[in-house]
DNA sequence: CGCCATTTAGTTGTGCACAACTTAGTTGTG
DNA sequence: CACAACTAAGTTGTGCACAACTAAATGGCG
């Protein structure tokens, strides 16, 4: 119990597990929530807070999309996305409407001032860039890593259940 | 606007900006979201959310701290720990008490089944290093990555707004 | 001492994330 | 066709993050 094996073939005593643990879903955490503010920021002359920023991002790029498939480009269900939408529906950006053909199906497409207000988006990256300070291998490469990341825990087997065996 | 000029020397079209922002906020904001769900499930034995969780950590390594403190440790504020700590004490894991020396600080301290709970955590890094598939030299690196991106998210000029130059 | 700026927690209000559930529409099968 | 299984969106409830504010205590400074 007090020394674990680990795919580095690195060992450490469990107190330290503690510690290093903490560091680092803590730095995730925290990394997230400085992004959260610096885009808080930015995003406030644009009338969108970062997730709605997000959902905007994806229909610039994709056009008008099912609430289905918006949730899955963002890992996002139904339940943070409705609220969200009727935020943005409601400040103009946004329309839904539901499908003729699938009923149980809502389309959500930008409105021409959703489609307008890209033009003021172009120089959120950059300056988002900038702030992070990283050049741009660095930023990509810490994506691909962070993309591995999130692929290895949504696919994790986490059936090693405390008590029992 | 069309180029931008950025420290590694490479450019890009605005609009490939865009979605590469895209992509690099999104993917901490998911790693982040996906560190969670692992830690929800890791957890729930423990009945302590992935925010508790933090604060139990700090708690465990430093024993009785102030609200300020703690804040400090986790980057959060009175705000969001006041109603956690709320939910801890509830839960039987920390007692909150004035201090005597300083009315307006109030000192928390784990009771003895918050320091008991200790025990029962210790497995928690290992199960959640090996859910990222990452070995402890890559988790190192990332997490070096990340404070150095927080500092400079946390310590960037954002006075660069919108329409002047 | 009296007064005011500062500091520390806490409260309120908004928005997001997510589990659990509801509602309505669709599809497959006998 | 009837009916069960499934699917899409929305709703409800809990908890977190954060801005803006309040209340109370402290610490200077004239």
């Amino acid at each position: 119990m007090a020394d674990k094996r680990y795919p580095g073939g690195m060992t450490l005593p469990a107190a330290d597990w503690l510690r290093l643990d903490q560091q680092i879903c803590f730095s995730l955490n925290a990394a997230s929530r400085a992004f959260g503010g610096v885009y808080r920021v930015i995003l406030k002359d644009l009338g969108l807070t970062y997730p709605q920023y997000l959902v905007m991002l994806v229909l610039w790029e994709h056009g008008e999309l099912p609430v289905k498939k918006l949730g899955e480009h963002l890992r996002l269900d139904s339940g943070t996305l409705s609220p969200l939408l009727k935020r943005l529906e409601a400040a103009g950006l946004v329309r839904r409407e539901r499908s003729a053909r699938d009923e149980r199906s809502v389309q959500v497409r930008l409105t021409e001032e959703g489609t307008a207000l890209r033009e003021r988006a172009v120089e959120v990256p950059r300056r988002i860039a900038t702030a992070t300070g990283f050049d741009l291998a660095e930023l990509q490469d810490l994506r691909s890593r962070l993309e591995r990341l999130t692929t290895a825990l949504d696919g994790a087997d986490l059936t090693e259940t405390a008590g029992r065996d």
